[in-house]
DNA sequence: ATTGTCTGCCCC
DNA sequence: ATTCTGC
DNA sequence: GCAGAATGGGCAGACAAT
């Protein structure tokens, strides 16, 4: 197929907003496909090369779009990265530059989807020393041929950001109206045939051939599955008015989603929540896994907490980020930083789905499989009830016993792999606030160009009379100016400020005083204040607070220990 | 040999 | 991760 | 209510530059 078709196809697709515009624009397109011999097209239409599961990676991004872009239009990066600031779409500034240059020579139009998936797929491969020149030669080859609109693409992909407005959702429901009749049943089909596969492409075979095929896809312990998530909840009380009475109530704990399988071969693999295998780097789960699992087959969901181990203590998230994807030093970092597994779900046990069965199922049958041993691996600490003060009291414990938090819990429903789903809830404590002077700025890319969209943040240090960085906040402002604080008012209010200006970043007298609403204070290796904020947002403006009545490094540090010390228990 | 920059459908 | 928005 | 698109801190690893 040629790419200037797939591309025609992009075009509409960003055009057109309407979900059910964009899903009548696919599966014309599928139908299309049908007759094509290499669908992983569909791959180009998710934005990638590689089926869902796939661990390889471009390893190019924003940087060295830049330089390549540079080096096939002849312009500076200089100026590239201006325009990038005022377009905000290295896509865009793609077709722009490719454009104009195209002006000047002769091409012949023949790039093919064939031709850009076989160069996408080289990068990969490419390792050692020499291994940038060589991609930039392959990004090149596909630059130089391209019109402008073929270049915004194959920028976009290799940023793995279409941008238009197309995700699997979508594409699941124009498979199904491309190959089947349009109904509730092969939607499902559908959906539940790409939630064991994790490959479109596989999945839009199957349909082509029928629903017969795609009720053939078999969960299989030891492949990758995408995990349910979770939507938020207000209160206790939300809680239950949303999964029902009686619910379940859960830990939440703080550190990462682990998918732990157990193959007809006896093999335990361990996925993250992005279908990266890791189970080289955690040995320890392994063994407590062979030791404390008796099932012959079986997939496990559960969060792996880190821990002190001497002292037991649970550690924050941020200490055992250094184990998930580690290669070296693997035996040192098993001993120094311990983890603890929380299972909580099980969605496949000795031969049998149960991604349909019941939460209660398949939480009775967890903890019927499960040996406890405490700091190695149990089930996920539980209480079922429909009493609320019940619930508070398990809500504080958790707390207490230094979590996120509580999960709340439907009895009834069944697994949605990788579906945000409102009968699976988080709920964690209100929040800490700081107000904090902007002394920095960034220009937003996408809905946001041309406007200040992260802001750098930064906290009074009386003692020396300096402003310090704490960190950067970008979401809590409106995007509509009547809603509250929006991107534009305050980007018109830093405008005048600007003391320096270096491609999308920019420097402003510290003037505007904002209210920060974050999660946590991290120690950080970033910022000149030493500490960063977790999860940091911007609620509103503070034209009543000078910058010197901000929070000062003083406070930021009392801050720091207060909740260091509720760690202790 | 050391340091700096970039990347990650990264993890949260 | 959080948040906002359009459908 | 959901899906999509913006964006946060911080980590290890890989490669380029010095």
């Amino acid at each position: 197929m040629l790419y200037k078709e797939l591309c025609e196809i992009y075009e509409e697709l960003e055009k057109n907003p309407s979900r059910l515009a964009k899903t009548t624009i696919l599966s014309n397109f599928l139908k299309k496909l049908k007759h094509e011999k290499n669908k992983e097209i569909i791959y180009l239409i998710q934005g990638k090369a590689f089926p869902d599961y796939s661990e390889k990676e471009f390893g190019i991004s924003e940087q060295l779009c830049i330089k390549a872009l540079s080096k096939a239009s002849g312009i500076s990066s200089k100026e590239i990265v201006n325009k990038w600031r005022k377009i905000g779409d290295l896509g865009k500034v793609a077709e722009e530059v490719m454009t104009k240059k195209k002006q000047n020579t002769l091409f012949s139009h023949k790039l093919t989807t064939e031709k850009v998936l076989d160069n996408l797929k080289k990068l990969p491969e490419l390792i050692g020393k020499g291994t940038v020149d060589k991609k930039m030669s392959l990004i090149s080859e596909l630059l130089t041929s391209s019109s402008g609109i073929e270049a915004k693409y194959i920028i976009r992909i290799l940023l793995s950001d279409l941008r238009i407005g197309v995700a699997s959702g979508t594409i699941r429901d124009a498979i199904v109206e491309s190959c089947l009749e349009k109904n509730e049943e092969n939607t499902k089909a559908v959906q539940e045939s790409y939630d064991k596969a994790n490959d479109l492409a596989l999945v839009f075979e199957k349909a082509c051939k029928g629903i017969g095929s795609l009720n053939e896809t078999e969960l299989i312990p030891g492949h990758p599955l995408k995990v349910m998530l979770a939507l938020k909840a207000e209160s206790i009380q939300d809680g239950f008015e949303r999964v029902g009475k009686p619910a379940v109530f859960e830990y939440k704990y703080d550190g990462f989603r682990m998918l732990i399988n157990k193959d007809e071969k006896g093999k335990v693999k361990i996925f993250t929540r992005r279908l990266d295998e890791v189970t080289k780097q955690f040995p320890d789960v392994v063994k407590y896994i062979e030791e404390n699992i008796d099932a012959k087959t079986f997939i496990l969901d559960s969060e792996a907490v880190g821990y002190d181990p001497k002292t037991k203590r649970y550690k924050p998230f941020q200490d055992i980020s250094q184990r998930i994807r580690r290669k070296y030093d693997i035996e040192k970092l098993e001993k120094e930083l311990p983890v603890e597994i929380n299972v909580f779900d099980v969605l496949y046990y000795n031969g049998k789905s149960l991604l349909n069965e019941p939460f209660q199922k398949r939480t009775e049958l967890l903890r019927k499989i499960i040996k406890n041993k405490k700091y190695r691996i149990q089930s996920s600490h539980q209480l079922i009830t429909d009493d609320e003060k019940k619930a508070e009291e398990f809500y504080k414990q958790a707390l207490k016993d230094n979590q996120e938090g509580v999960m709340i819990k439907n009895l009834t429903a069944p697994y949605k792999p990788g579906a945000r789903v409102g009968y699976m809830l988080k709920l964690k404590p209100a929040e800490n606030e700081f107000d904090l002077v902007i002394t920095g700025a960034e220009y937003g890319t996408g809905k946001r160009a041309g406007t200040l969209s992260s802001f750098t943040l930064s906290c009074y240090d009386k003692a020396n009379d300096k402003f310090l960085e704490i960190g950067k906040a970008s979401t809590g402002l409106k995007e509509k100016e009547e809603e509250g604080l929006s991107y534009t008012e305050l980007t018109n209010l830093l405008k005048h400020l600007i003391t320096h200006e270096t491609g999308r970043e920019v420097i402003v007298k510290p003037k505007i005083v904002v209210r920060i609403i974050y999660q946590n204070i991290q120690r950080s290796p970033t910022y000149e204040s030493g500490f960063a904020l977790r999860f940091p947002r911007i609620t509103h403006l503070r034209p009543d607070r000078t910058p010197k009545d901000v929070a000062t490094l003083k406070e930021v540090i009392e801050e720091y220990k207060r909740m260091e010390l509720k760690i202790e228990y």
